[in-house]
DNA sequence: AATAACAGATTACACCTGTAATCATAATTT
DNA sequence: AAATTATGATTACAGGTGTAATCTGTTATT
């Protein structure tokens, strides 16, 4: 699996929003929420597309950039990960600790019922 | 929140089975799984306890050592930030991610409607 | 044509991490 | 008593990370 750390993560995902897209486009995107200098989202770029995660073709003097993944497919990857690094893989316990929590809401309920009502029906 | 790696998580969790526990018996245990050295061990229960994750007795030369929090407050802290981070905080879409990947089996839904029967008998 | 502005590339640098080795010291063994 | 062993403390060191600044070359402006 491709480790992406926090930051570069953020930079990704402001490319998930709406792609491809130069550079400039995603350090507008990103200077909304974060205080990061340009440099540092370009940098962050770099090292995403060092990594395997974006793709890009030169358009110019500028770069275009396309992530090498889907958003789904890489947050199912993290999630599997974390839930065998602190849940030994299952995932109710996880739901578990929201629910003792207090941590649910009756529409996280409502979504989690929806979610089970469509696996059976999958499974005929 | 305290930030742990995961070689410190994986110390923490040696810890957590049984303590308070000397820096052998957590050697011990980790010995099955991990082919870390004792020496690395050492340091990741002297970064725990700089961290405020662990804290210790002495008991002569050695320190007995005791976690600073519970397992399933650390997770729940964990699982969290996770799904802030992933799902803008919503849970039903990581537990979505994995129906549409197949990665439920009877037994997960099972256990989920367990917590899902639980929540709403809580809820009166 | 000279200069300023902007693109990506390279370099920087402190702190974190994984993975120990070495050091200082006390206890145990010979 | 001397040597070995075991404990924690300190040091090591490369690669990752956050967070840019500087360099190099091109395009746009004056």
């Amino acid at each position: 699996m491709i480790e992406l750390s926090k930051a570069e993560f953020e930079v990704l995902d402001a490319l998930w929003v709406n792609y491809p897209a130069t550079a400039s486009q995603i350090i507008e995107r990103l200077s909304d929420e974060k205080q990061w200098h340009e440099k540092t989202i370009k940098t962050l770029l770099g090292r995403l597309v060092k990594k395997g995660a974006l793709s890009f073709e030169k358009d110019g003097r500028q770069y275009i950039y396309t992530p090498c993944m889907e958003r789904a497919e890489y947050t199912l990857k993290e999630s599997q990960n974390f839930i065998e690094r602190f849940f030994s893989g299952r995932i109710a316990p996880l739901v578990s600790g929201f629910a003792k929590s207090e941590q649910l809401s009756q529409q996280d309920i409502n979504e989690l019922k929806k979610v089970i009502d469509e696996w059976e029906k999958q499974q005929k």
